[in-house]
Parts: C-alpha cells; structure tokens; sequence
DNA sequence: GCGCTCCATACGCCTAGAGATATCAGACCG
DNA sequence: CGGTCTGATATCTCTAGGCGTATGGAGCGC
C-alpha cells in the first residue's frame, strides 16, 4: 500500500463534473465558484498525467483515461462516505456486536426481558448469545471472546472485570414429590440432612456451590453428593426420579416438572444474587448501554 | 454526493498502523517519525468522533469503530490506486478499446498483418473490429461508434475527419474463364464495353463507384450493369456464373475461385486508394498509435 | 529503583491547495 | 458584428495539515 496521490476533493470534484457535464453548474453543486473548480480538475489531470476531460466550450466530455478513473473515484468516495458513517455507528453504539454470556438458569427469567428491551432500542446491534457456566463466563471475559456475562456469585478476586448486582433471590429446597417433606409449606434446612443431595459440579461455578454447601454447614451438617449434574433442568430432572433433594436459587421454579416440589426453606436469609460482569476497561458503548438497559430494566427486583 | 471529510493521508496512515499495531513501526514504514502518525491518528478520531484504537503501551488495539472503518479505508486506497494505474494505462494507450471499422476487401489484405502487429506492440488493448462499407464507416466516425476507418477511396468533402492513403493498386477485370477476353494477359478497358457489368452498388462507396463509372467513361464506353453485388466476394461468384464481368481492386485476386479469371486492364494509370480515417479532433493515444503502426507495418507499398 | 520502550504533547516551520476576484479567449447566435 | 455563454488564466489570501525536534509520562523488565 502505497502513498496515496490522488486528494479527495479534487477526485469528488472529478466525479460531479463527470456527472454534470459542465464546469459552472458542477461548480454551484459543489458550492464553490468556477475557476476553483477548473484549477481542481486541472491539478488532478496534472497528478495522473492525462486529461480526464475533452472541453469544447459547451460540450464538455470524459476522455477514455477519464472513464476509467471514473468508477475507482465513485467507489472510493462511498466507500468512504459509507464507511465512515459505519464507524460513527458504531462508535457511538447505534450498531455493532455484543458478545453475551449467560447461565442458563437466567434463560428462565431476566434474559427474555433483557434482550427484548435492549434490541428494541438498539435495533442495528447484533447479539451473540451463549450459554456458559460462571467459570467459563469469567475466562471468556477475559480472553475477549464475551463482552458481557451473567452469571451467579460473583467472584470477588478478580480485577480488570467489574460485577454488578442484577438481581437477588433467596433458595428453595427442591424435592422429590414423593419426598416426606413435600407436604410442609416451608423446609427447615436441617431437615434435610439426611436426603442424598443433587448438585452442580463446584468447578462450574464455585462461589455458589461453596455458599450450598455453607448453607448445609450453617444448618449443622454436611450434604451427602450422590450425584452431579451441570444444568439445573438435569439436577430437578434427577430430583425428580428421587434420586436425591438439592438446593438451588428460586427463580428455577419455572422449571416446571411434575414430580418436583420446591419449597420455602428455613432459615430465609440466605440469598444468592445474580451479576452482570463486564472488563473494567472495556470501552465499547454497546457494553454501557446494555447495562443501563439492565438498570431500567431490571430494577434490582429481588 | 458529499464533501469528503476524511483525508486520504490519515486514512493511509490509519490502514498501516492497524497492520502494524504499533506507532513506531507504522511511522517507519510510512517513512515518517512517530510524533507525526500520532498525529494523524488523533486527527482522524477527531473527524470520525470515536477512537481508533486503544492504546495501552505496547498494546495497540482496534476499537471497534475502527474495525468498521478499516475495510471500508482499505477499500478506498486500492480502488483509488487501481483506478488511477488504470487510467494512466490508458491514457498511455498501454490500454483500452479501439473500434476500427474496415471494408470487406481489405480483410484479404493489410488487416490482418496490422492486427497482428498492434495486437503485439499494445497487448493490453481490446480492438472492436467491424466490417462495413464506406458510407457507414463515414457515419459511425462521425457519431464515435468507431475510432478508424480503413476504407476505400475516401471522399474529399469531410470536414471533421482526417484520411490518410495506405495503399494504392491498380484496378483488374473480372472476367469468367470461358469469357473470350481471358485468354489475353490485359485487357484493353474499351474491350470490355459490350460485356454486361455486375458492379456494387453506388450507395456503399459513391466515390469508388464513379471512379470505376470514369473509367469505362473515358474508354468510350458506358458499362451496362445488370446486376448489384453487396460485397466483391459476391460479386466474383456473379461473374464465375458467366452473369458478367467487372472491374475490381487487384487485392480482390485474393479471392480464388475457379471460374473467375483477373486480367490487368489497359491503360494501366488508374489507380484505387485504400485509406485510414479518423476523427481530426480525436486525441485518443490508440488513434496515434494505430496511425503509427499502420505506417511501419505498410509502409505505402503498392 | 533505574532505565528502556512506547506513545502523547508541545511548539515551530513550511508547503500544498482550496478559495475568491478579475480578466481573457473562443464559440455560437441573432 | 457585438452579446452571451463557457471555460481557462492570473494573482492573491489564508489555513489546514504534514513533518520535524524536544520533551513528558506511563508501564515493564531487570
């Protein structure tokens, strides 16, 4: 690539008197008077070492050199014109691609609300949306492959990413409904002690799994892990067969399974909170207006 | 439309640090200092609105604005530098498109030597060749659908239009084998004046018609011509069939058919002149270097 | 902590070129 | 034959911007 020769003034110049035909009506389209435009043209003949244009007074013409250069000079200057319209788009966050991560338990609440919102009001941005645990979420944040995740508990050593609080929800007790404990409306935590549990791997996302199982420790024992699952929907599936109880956040009630029971549990305080996570300097407007998306949105709804 | 509002420099200077990824690489390669490129750089996100790039230390990145920019830049900088290559090729008539008009005849003759010659000196050059009588010819130079003209006798009242004689050659008599002058190596013109004429019609060549109307005029005699042949190749198949005789170019010898016998006519001063036209106010580079090759390649032979 | 790398900032210089006004020259027309 | 239209020339002004040198400041490695 070159150093470039050839100014765009004198090549716009060039194509709207290869439009117009005629030095002064080109010239009052390009607001300019007539003999600029003429030192313009002639200047660019100059550079590219031919006439571009026969001029008989009144009968102004393309030369063949000029017919070529023509269409080059149209594209550039749209490409141009067009380009930088795209980036202006862009930068300001009218368009462009937002990379989402999210857990899939969220896919049950927050998320359809979200997206609809956000392509409401940015229609020219385009959303890659991908299902992640917590773990991978944060390595993918940091490795640029998302630029946004959503994801439980937060963890709290991580600089360069900054979470938010999106939304906090207390647990429920999930239940074989055959389970002896399905018949009470709210569960003592340590009446569970003796069930087998179901939960998730801790590797998928170890803040949360560690707050579980500090739950059960909290409530005086040590859940018995008879199985793993890496979804949520498989976990109550698992329940279901009566494989086991477990513990998870609230919002999987919408998980509707008909031998699965979720219940209140005792004592109530515990809450897991959901976050929005993002790189701290990461500056691409599409990240900003998607949290402010997420403040209007979801006010902090517990 | 619009007023371009990017300047090529610093688009050439943006597209180069985008590969580079580094200011003092980029400004090498731009054979400029460092200082200056920043420059540039902070001038084009002023005028795009958006950053280009992040820049921590030694980790030069694209925004994603500049993303957007940088394939529409890139664009912009071949097409120009394409288009203008392009067109100083064909302002150099290295090439292009030359429409050459030429009589039938002739395709027996020069033409195919001065295609082949041009074709080698300026390969880069598309030639349009179409066959066409005179008459036509002098109307397609005048509306430009053709650049040349190579046709014969050409008339002496064009204004506009330049000829320029390749060739000159004497005339023959078309006779059929069986005709009882063919015995004879020349024929006296005034022999001929009792044979019936198949002649082309005036309309396609007027001044080649008259000329061939004076020469039997000034043998004492008047040709009857009972028959209109568009093309001598037509003409001679008219005469093979006994239907007449004629009076023709002597590169129409070329055409060999059995029953047609070429005599050189008495007196032998009579001359036809094939020449090459074009447009006086033509400056296209190909006109002048047909012109040119014509003069090397048949260089007034006779 | 020191130096090195890398990029930004701050002047200052200088040219290209974009613009205007005024004027000239050729073609065409009544 | 003069008026008009069209484009070219001449001359001047002004400024955007391209480039340089000198310097500042933030990370990073040893």
């Amino acid at each position: 690539m070159e150093r470039p020769e050839l100014p765009l003034p004198q090549l716009h110049a060039f194509v709207v008197l290869a439009e117009e035909l005629h030095f002064g009506h080109a010239a009052a389209r390009l607001g300019i008077a007539q003999p600029p435009l003429s030192q313009q043209i002639r200047r660019l003949e100059d550079k590219v070492g031919h006439a571009l244009f026969t001029r008989a007074p009144g009968r102004v013409t393309l030369t063949p050199a000029g017919s070529e250069l023509l269409p080059a000079a149209r594209r550039a200057l749209t490409d141009l014109s067009d380009g930088l319209a795209a980036a202006r788009a862009v930068g300001s966050g009218r368009a462009g691609r937002l990379r989402i991560g999210f857990a899939a338990s969220l896919a049950l609440t927050i998320l359809p609300g979200l997206l609809r919102t956000f392509r409401h009001q940015f229609p020219g941005v385009h959303l890659d949306i991908h299902e992640m645990t917590t773990a991978p979420q944060i390595a993918a944040l940091h490795d640029q492959t998302i630029d946004i995740g959503l994801l439980r508990e937060p963890p709290t050593d991580e600089t360069e990413l900054v979470f938010r609080t999106v939304l906090s929800e207390p647990f429920v007790a999930v239940l074989p409904s055959t389970h002896h404990l399905a018949g009470q409306r709210a569960v003592q935590l340590s009446q569970l002690a003796d069930s087998p549990f179901v939960l998730l791997p801790r590797m998928v996302g170890p803040p949360l799994h560690d707050q579980i199982i500090g739950l059960c420790t909290a409530a005086g024992f040590t859940p018995q892990v008879v199985q793993h699952a890496v979804e949520w929907q498989t976990v109550c599936a698992l329940v279901e067969t009566g494989l086991g109880v477990s513990l998870a956040p609230a919002s999987i009630r919408r998980i509707r399974l008909k031998g699965v029971a979720f219940r209140r549990i005792e004592p109530h305080t515990a809450r897991t909170r959901v976050a929005v996570a993002w790189r701290e300097n990461d500056h691409n407007p599409l990240v900003t207006h998607l949290l402010a998306t997420i403040s209007q949105d979801s006010p902090d709804r517990t």
